[in-house]
RNA sequence: GCGGGCGUGAUGGAAUGGUAGACAUAGGGGACUUAAAAUCCCUAGGGCAUGGCCCGUGCGGGUUCGAGUCCCGCCGCCCGCACCA
C-alpha cells in the first residue's frame, strides 16, 4: 500500500496540467469569463511565505471558477522596477537589470513548485522594454490630453550624497547612507492630473459593491472632499491680503491667529529682510517631506509681527504666524486658528499664549472650556450645539448647518466664497533614478518640452551605467542624454527623470489581456477580459496603488486603450492578511554587546527548538541542544529558562509579528515544500485564520496539516477498499451534500478557513462511516474535489485512485442536492431570561403555540418558574425559545 | 499627529442579534508496540456547595426578551500617510 508522498506526486501532476494546457486562458463564448488577479510581486529574489498565501487564495478562486465552467484568466508577472535593484547595484556591483532578471528566474522556479493555475504564456516584467515602451506611448497620449504637466515640488535632498531620497531612506531626518540632515528642495517635476477626477473617484466608490467598506472609507477620506469658505484677511499697514481656506467658518469668531506655511509666498518674501524668520523657515525646511513627520513634529511658529484684520470686525486684529504644521499643498497654505475647536490650534495657542475663545458649547450639560485646561470641543458636524459667538444662523444648530449659514453670509456680504476642495493632490511621478521607466520627452532650447515620436519608442534605458558617482546615472550619460529634438532636429537633451513605479503597477492588469500587443492594449481583448472579476492583495495597498489604478483606467479610457466599462477595473477586491511568525532573540540588558557589536541577536526559526513549558514559550538553540544531547542537561537548561535568564542556550520568544529579514522570523517556502510538499503549505496558510486577517506560521501547524493530508489519503484508500455493503449509506450521502454546500459557500464568500474546518469535519465523518463501498467512494471523491482548490495535487491522485474520469482540475464542481440538506427535526435551545437552560428536538415546522407548550413543559423551565406564570415567551421558529420570567 | 482596522480558552480561530468556544494546535489520559515513531480512542473555558449553579468574548456604560455581534466612551495592537513595493 503506497503512502502519501508529496514529493513524488506533485511534479507528476504539475506536468500533467502543463501537458493538458488546462490553465492557458482561452476565449470561449460558450462560457462566462472570469479574470482573477493577485497583486504581482516585486522580484526580490525569493518567494516569501506571504506570497504563498496570497497566490494560494487566488488559486482557490481560479480552480473553483474553472470547475464551475468559466473561461479563466489567471496571469502573473513582475513589478520589476524600483529601488532595491539600485541598492543591490551599489552594494554588489551588479547591473540592476541583471540582478532583477536573475531574481525573476529564481522566483519563477519557486512559483512552479506551488502548483498554481497560472497562465505563464502571458508573463511580463514591467522592466521589459516591450512593456515600458507601451507605458511611454500612453504617457504621450496623456500629454496630448493634458493629463500630465510639470510644476515645482519639494523632494528630500541629501546634501552629502547629492541625491534625492525616498521617504523610507530618511531616518530621523537624516539620509540613511550619509547620515546627513536632509533638506527639502524644490525641483521641477512631472505630475498626473489625478485631481481632475477627484469627484468622480469619490462618487464611483459607491458602485464598488464588492470592495471592502474599510478600503472605500480609506479612499474617501484620502480624497477628502470638503466644502468650506475661502476669504482674504486684510493686513494692517500692508496692501496685500492673505487668502485662507477653512472648513469651519462657523468658528470665525473664535479665531486667535492667522497661520501661513513656511513655503507660503508671503513667508518667503518676509524672510528676505528678516534673518530670524529666514532661520526659522530654513529650520522648517530641514525636515523630510513625509506628512507623518510634519504632523508628529512639535508645533512651532514664528510671529511675523504682521496684524491681520478680522473680516467681521475691523477693530479686531490677529497676529500672523509662520507655522511649521501648515502645508502649502493643501488649501491656500494659510489658515486661521481656532484653538477652542481644534487640537493642533490649541496646542499652538497654549505655546504662544494666544487667546482661546469658545464659539459653541454642548446643548446639554457643561463642558470644560478649553479656556481653562480642558480639551478642545470638536463634536461631529451632525451634532446639535449651542453657539455662544454666532457667525450666522440659529443659536442652536448643528455644525453643518452653521457652516452653511456662515458661507451664505460671507457670500451675501461679499467678503468670502464657498469653495469645495479636495485633499487629494496631483500625483507626482518624477523620480530622479535610473531603474525606472524613462519619461519619453526631450528638452529643446527652441521647442521646449517635446514628446518623443511614438515610432522611436521605447526610449530604452542605457545598459552602460555605473553607480560609483552619487546621483542619477542617466543625467551623466552623454550618448543617451544628448539627442536631436524630435521636432526641429537641433541638439537637445532627454528628460532624465524616470517614472514612479506606481505607474508600472497602475495598468498591468490591462496589459495581461493582450501582453504581446504592439499598442498598450488590444481593445477587443481588453473588452473581452476586463474587468478583473476578483483582485486579491494586501491591505497596505488600500489607498495609493488602488486609487492610482482607478485613475489610470479612466485616463486609459480617454486614450482609447480601455472601454468605458473598465473605468473601474476591479469588480471585486479582497485584502488578505499577512503571515506572521514568532521571533527568537537573545537580548543583552547590561553593557555587553555581541561580537559584531549588536545588542540583540535574532535567530532563524530553523535554528531553534521552541517549546512550551508551564504555559511559557521558550526556545533553545538547535546547535546547543545537539551538543548537550537529551536528558539531565536539557532539564537543567529548561529550569534555567524558567527563571527567565538569558543563557548561552536559551532564546527568548517574542510574540508573532510580521515576517522581516531583520528580525529573522522568516520561513522559506522552498524549505517547507521540500519538507511537506506544496499542498501542505497551501492547506496550512489557508486553514488557520480568516483570509483577511494575519495568520501565524507555526511548525506544529504545518506538521498537523501534513498529517491530515496523509490521513485523507488513507481515508480514500479505506473507501476504495470498503466492503460492498454496509450501514448508514444514506447518512453519509446526506453529510456529503451538506459538506458540498458548506464548502461551496465558504469558497464563494472567501471563508477559506471555515471551508477547511468543514473539510476536516467531513473527513472525520467519512473515516468513521461504516457505509458500503459505493457511498464511501462517492463521498471520498467529493472530498477530493472539495479539497482540490486547496490541495490540487493530492486531489488529483485521490481522484485517480477512486476511478475519477480525466483530471480533477477540469472535472465539474459537485452540486449539493437541496433535498438532502433539510432536516425534518431540529434541536431547539430553550432559554430562561436569555440563558440557555434546556433543549428539545422538535419537527422543523412545528407551529409556534405547540413549540411554546413543549418549552413550558420542560423540567428546567418548570423549575425556574416555580409555579409562577411567565411574563412573555418568545418563539423564533426553528431557532430558539426564550421564556421571560 | 491624522485616517482605517482588529481585540473570543494555553494557542490559531468558529458563531445571518438567537445553544459562545465549531475545526485545529499545544496539554492530560488510554489502546497498539520490547521501545520509540506513526496511528487510533477518550478528555479538555474558569470556578464552586458538581444529577446542579455561578462567572466568562480587551475595559466601562447603554439598547434588546436575548449582545462576541448594535450604540457611546476608554485601553492595547496592527496597517496607511502621497519618493518602499
Amino acid at each position: 500500500m503506497a503512502r502519501y508522498d508529496a514529493g513524488a506526486i506533485e511534479p507528476k501532476w504539475q506536468k500533467a496540467w502543463e501537458e493538458a494546457g488546462c490553465f492557458t486562458a482561452r476565449r470561449d463564448d460558450t462560457k462566462p469569463k472570469y479574470y482573477v488577479l493577485e497583486m504581482f510581486p516585486y522580484p526580490s529574489g525569493n518567494l516569501h511565505i506571504g506570497h504563498v498565501r496570497n497566490y494560494a487564495m487566488g488559486d482557490v478562486v481560479a480552480r473553483y471558477k474553472l470547475a464551475t465552467g468559466h473561461a479563466v484568466l489567471h496571469p502573473m508577472g513582475w513589478d520589476a522596477f524600483g529601488l532595491p535593484a539600485e541598492n543591490a547595484a551599489m552594494e554588489r556591483k551588479v547591473h540592476p537589470g541583471d540582478w532583477t532578471y536573475a531574481n525573476i528566474d529564481n522566483m519563477k522556479a519557486q512559483f512552479a513548485r506551488l502548483g498554481l493555475t497560472l497562465d505563464w504564456s502571458r508573463e511580463f516584467a514591467t522592466c521589459d522594454p516591450e512593456y515600458y515602451g507601451q507605458q511611454q506611448a500612453m504617457f504621450i497620449d496623456f500629454l496630448e490630453k493634458d493629463l500630465v504637466y510639470r510644476k515645482n515640488a519639494v523632494v528630500n535632498w541629501d546634501p552629502v550624497d547629492m541625491t534625492v531620497l525616498a521617504n523610507e531612506q530618511v531616518e530621523d531626518g537624516r539620509g540613511w547612507r550619509s547620515g546627513a540632515l536632509v533638506e527639502r528642495r524644490e525641483l521641477t517635476q512631472w505630475f498626473f492630473r489625478i485631481s481632475t477626477y477627484s469627484d468622480e473617484l469619490l462618487s464611483a466608490l459607491d458602485t464598488l459593491d464588492n470592495w471592502p467598506d474599510k478600503v472605500k472609507t480609506m479612499q474617501k477620506n484620502w480624497i477628502g472632499k470638503s466644502r468650506g469658505l475661502q476669504f482674504p484677511f486684510g493686513l494692517k499697514d500692508r496692501d496685500d491680503l492673505i487668502e485662507v481656506y477653512t472648513t469651519r467658518p462657523d468658528t470665525l469668531l473664535g479665531a486667535s491667529f492667522v497661520g501661513i506655511s513656511p513655503d507660503h509666498p508671503l513667508a518667503k518674501e518676509l524672510e528676505a529682510d528678516n534673518p530670524e524668520l529666514a532661520a526659522f523657515n530654513a529650520e522648517c525646511r530641514k525636515m523630510g517631506t513625509a506628512e507623518e513627520e510634519l504632523e508628529k513634529a512639535e508645533k512651532r511658529g514664528f510671529d511675523t509681527g504682521l496684524q491681520a484684520v478680522h473680516p467681521l470686525d475691523p477693530q479686531w486684529t490677529l497676529p500672523v504666524f509662520v507655522a511649521n504644521f501648515i502645508l502649502m499643498e493643501y488649501g491656500t497654505g494659510a489658515i486661521f486658528g481656532c484653538p477652542a475647536h481644534d487640537a493642533r490650534d490649541l496646542e499652538f495657542a497654549r505655546k504662544y499664549d494666544l487667546p482661546i475663545k469658545s464659539t459653541f458649547v454642548p446643548v446639554n450639560g457643561p463642558h470644560t472650556a478649553p479656556e481653562d485646561q480642558g480639551e478642545p470641543f470638536v463634536p461631529p458636524k451632525t451634532e446639535l450645539v449651542r453657539y455662544t459667538r454666532i457667525v450666522a444662523g440659529d443659536a442652536e444648530q448643528t455644525g453643518g448647518a452653521a457652516i452653511d449659514a456662515a458661507i451664505d453670509r460671507a457670500e451675501a456680504e461679499g467678503w468670502g466664497t464657498g469653495v469645495t476642495k479636495f485633499r487629494l493632490r496631483d500625483w507626482g511621478l518624477s523620480r530622479q533614478r535610473y531603474w525606472g521607466c524613462p519619461i519619453p520627452v526631450v528638452h529643446c532650447d527652441t521647442c521646449g518640452v517635446v514628446p518623443e515620436k511614438k515610432e522611436n519608442l521605447p526610449v530604452e534605458l542605457p545598459r552602460d551605467i555605473d553607480f560609483d558617482t552619487p546621483g542619477n546615472p542617466l543625467g551623466r550619460h552623454p550618448t543617451w542624454r544628448d539627442v536631436p529634438c524630435p521636432k526641429c532636429g537641433a541638439a537637445a537633451t532627454r528628460e532624465t527623470d524616470t517614472m514612479d513605479t506606481f505607474v508600472d503597477s497602475s495598468w498591468y492588469y490591462a496589459r495581461f489581456t493582450s501582453p504581446g500587443a504592439t499598442t498598450p492594449t488590444d481593445p477587443d481583448e481588453a473588452s473581452y477580459w476586463m474587468n478583473v472579476d476578483q483582485y486579491i492583495g494586501g491591505v497596505e495597498h488600500a489607498i495609493l496603488h488602488l486609487l492610482y489604478s482607478r485613475f489610470f483606467a479612466r485616463a486609459m479610457h480617454e486614450g482609447g486603450h480601455l472601454p468605458a466599462s473598465a473605468k473601474e477595473p476591479f469588480d471585486a477586491l479582497f485584502t488578505q492578511g499577512m503571515v506572521t511568525h514568532e521571533i527568537y532573540a537573545n537580548q543583552l540588558v547590561g553593557p555587553e554587546v555581541f561580537p559584531q557589536g549588536e545588542r540583540v541577536r535574532y535567530y532563524l526559526p530553523s535554528d531553534v527548538v521552541p517549546f512550551t513549558k508551564d504555559g511559557k514559550r521558550v526556545a533553545v538553540l538547535r546547535s546547543r541542544l545537539n551538543e548537550a544531547g537529551r536528558g539531565e542537561d536539557q532539564l537543567a537548561l529548561e529550569d534555567q529558562l524558567l527563571e527567565d535568564q538569558d543563557t548561552e542556550w536559551g532564546v527568548r520568544v517574542i510574540p508573532s509579528a510580521k515576517m522581516s529579514k531583520s528580525k529573522r522570523n522568516v520561513v522559506d517556502p522552498v524549505e517547507i515544500i521540500d519538507r511537506f510538499g506544496a499542498d501542505t503549505a497551501r492547506w496550512f496558510v489557508l486553514s488557520d485564520s480568516p483570509p483577511e486577517r494575519d495568520v501565524e506560521w507555526t511548525d506544529a501547524g504545518a506538521e498537523a496539516a501534513s498529517k491530515h493530508l496523509a490521513r485523507v489519503w488513507r481515508i480514500a484508500e479505506g473507501a476504495r477498499d470498503a466492503p460492498e455493503t454496509g450501514q448508514g449509506d444514506e447518512d453519509l450521502l446526506r453529510e456529503m451534500h451538506k459538506a458540498t454546500h458548506d464548502v461551496t459557500m465558504g469558497i464563494e464568500s472567501f471563508g477559506f478557513n471555515a471551508a477547511i474546518a468543514r473539510l476536516y469535519a467531513f473527513a472525520n465523518t467519512l473515516q468513521k462511516s461504516k457505509a458500503g463501498r459505493t457511498a464511501q467512494v462517492a463521498a471520498a471523491r467529493t472530498l477530493a474535489q472539495l479539497m482540490s482548490p486547496m490541495t490540487p495535487h493530492l486531489s488529483e491522485e485521490l481522484w485517480q485512485m477512486l476511478g475519477g474520469e480525466g483530471l480533477i482540475a477540469t472535472a465539474p464542481w459537485p452540486k449539493a442536492d437541496p433535498a438532502m440538506l433539510v432536516e425534518d427535526e431540529v434541536t431547539m435551545p430553550i432559554q430562561v431570561n436569555g440563558k440557555r437552560r434546556d433543549e428539545m428536538r422538535v419537527p422543523r415546522d412545528m407551529p409556534k403555540d405547540q413549540v411554546e407548550a413543549r418549552a413550558l413543559a420542560s423540567d428546567a423551565v418548570q423549575r425556574s418558574l416555580n409555579g409562577a406564570t411567565p411574563k412573555k415567551v418568545i418563539v423564533v421558529p426553528g431557532k430558539i425559545v426564550n421564556v421571560v420570567i
